[in-house]
DNA sequence: ATCTACATTATAATAATTCTAAACTGTTGA
DNA sequence: TCAACAGTTTAGAATTATTATAATGTAGAT
């Protein structure tokens, strides 16, 4: 409860309002200890079965993309099919893991500095970003 | 004419029937000197309207797809909004440019190799990719 | 307490993709 | 050569993810 003070500033130094369903999902997004990697049937699930909140599911998406263009979250693409989002905004590497469909950031010294040699003449590189697929070792998978 | 003998036996081999249709594709596909990356949608514009291949929306589908499934064809997570598949199924790397939503092969030679220090413990490495969002230089953008 | 701008909601609309089932066609072997 | 069959194409329906709409609700100011 006294938690949801940080979030209720949060929100309204973005010029969200600080509703009841917006808190929560801060809460759901901000409140724990690693970067949260999510698609938006997740967060609603989360929301309506972990923290009762009912909430549509437009509302859902209005949020997360509000969050989004205000840098709050971060889409990221693994999945053509799906939307995951980050709360981890930077730009950072992912390890995938094809068993779980699981996203996991990359510490920073998991992976050197990428070296890019040569670019597209013209163009300025806005970010770098590296995806690692992984898969159970122990398996027979030709 | 004679070229598409080739993607004739190519199908064969695949076990799918060179039909008129999936010829037509192979040579939109694969008659180029480069890697060819494209969505569905490019795809069926290029041959209906370059190569006057009148063809449903389902056979390019299922077409691409079995492509995919035979490793002819790979799919690219660039854009969670879109499917874009490139001709070149190796594990490479690309340039997005933002601007125009172009990707780019990168060469050999513009990326050192991706040195990765630290794996998910028990997972084994199936492909590291890198993605290198480039974008005008001269706009302003802050 | 009332007002008002903004937010939430259910629902409709749209877009990408997949499914379905009937019509069609490449291949085989009589 | 040609019927028969299995695989293929097709139009359109169904499904899924996402976005738009417009009526209703509510936080925050007065
Ligand atoms: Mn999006
Ligand atoms: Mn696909
Ligand atoms: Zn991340
Ligand atoms: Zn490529």
């Amino acid at each position: 409860m006294p938690k949801n003070c940080n979030f209720i500033e949060k929100l309204r130094e973005v010029g969200l309002r600080p509703t009841k369903q917006r808190v929560k999902m801060c809460e759901v997004l901000y409140n724990r200890e690693k970067t949260f990697h999510f698609t938006i049937n997740d967060l609603v699930k989360l929301l309506s079965e972990k923290m009762n909140q009912k909430i549509s599911l437009a509302t859902v998406y209005n949020t997360v993309h509000a969050f989004e263009k205000k840098g709050y979250l971060k889409e990221i693409s693994i999945d053509s099919h799906k939307s995951y989002f980050d709360t981890n905004t930077s730009a950072h590497h992912h390890f995938f893991d094809e068993d779980t469909h699981e996203l996991i950031d990359c510490d920073e010294s998991d992976i050197d500095k990428v070296n890019i040699r040569k670019n597209i003449t013209g163009k300025k590189i806005n970010s770098v970003e590296v995806l690692v697929r992984v898969a159970s070792d122990n398996q027979t998978q030709k």
